[in-house]
DNA sequence: CAGCATCCAAATGGATACTG
DNA sequence: CAGTATCCATTTGGATGCTG
């Protein structure tokens, strides 16, 4: 496309926007999936495909759009192989470490939470698992 | 008003669909505004008009539609004074109390985070556009 | 004071098809 | 394999006016 494209996806445009610190946290870590992509990264890096398989409902393009983020807010560091076929890899960043065990306080939280009110909670820990 | 409008707010609806208690934690905490909201109250009680005027940004419609969704959720306590003129205020639950350091762990991330990272960007760190 | 109703704009999320 | 492109649906956020 001639059309160069500024996308909305602009850390500049996202980050920068406000003077509270939990806010810029909520900034970087909101939205449905970049706490559960951070978990499945947790154990070390992994390619493309195998995080769409650890993460089954998620679609391609959210998938890119939050590994694109979460890039360029500098939690991850992508990895393009020189291969054919193409190979990619993610692995978090130290900053991106230092929120892993603040992510599973919340996951403990949410499970505990949703024992009490729901009276029964899935044991299937970290996995997404809905059936569509 | 005979037409009755089924919401799509129900927490009915935003609460059980999924099986991953992570995905369920950022379904009760996650947007914009409530962990703001979370923290605000973690210090005690307060009434809508305090709320809004400690988080400036927010409008009307939606402290009020955050504040029940979190009620729904079992976050928070909302309790209506029978005087004019109206008094009502908002008191965190005890499961929503066992969140709080987790957001002031978070709350720590964020500010870390952003004076590593941009340490390089805009002066304008705690002071410009967005008060507060 | 503490809201609700209405209308509207923007951001986010998703289905499907296609590609180097 | 690891994405893009396009189109569409849903959700979120906001401006304004009104009310018990």
């Amino acid at each position: 496309m001639a059309n160069v494209k500024e996308t909305s996806t602009n850390s500049v445009n996202r980050r920068f926007l406000t003077s509270c610190d939990m806010t810029y946290a909520v900034q970087l870590m909101g939205g449905r999936w970049k706490l559960l992509i951070l978990m499945r990264l947790a154990g070390g890096k992994l390619r493309f495909g195998e995080l769409r398989k650890f993460l089954p409902n998620i679609t391609e393009r959210m998938l890119t759009l939050q590994l694109r983020e979460m890039e360029e807010d500098g939690l991850l560091i992508r990895t393009v192989y020189a291969e054919v076929p193409p190979r990619v890899d993610y692995a978090l960043t130290p900053i991106a470490h230092d929120l892993v065990p603040i992510c599973q306080h919340l996951h403990s939280w949410g499970a505990s939470h949703r024992k009490a009110h729901v009276g029964q909670a899935s044991p299937m820990a970290h996995t997404e698992a809905v059936p569509q």
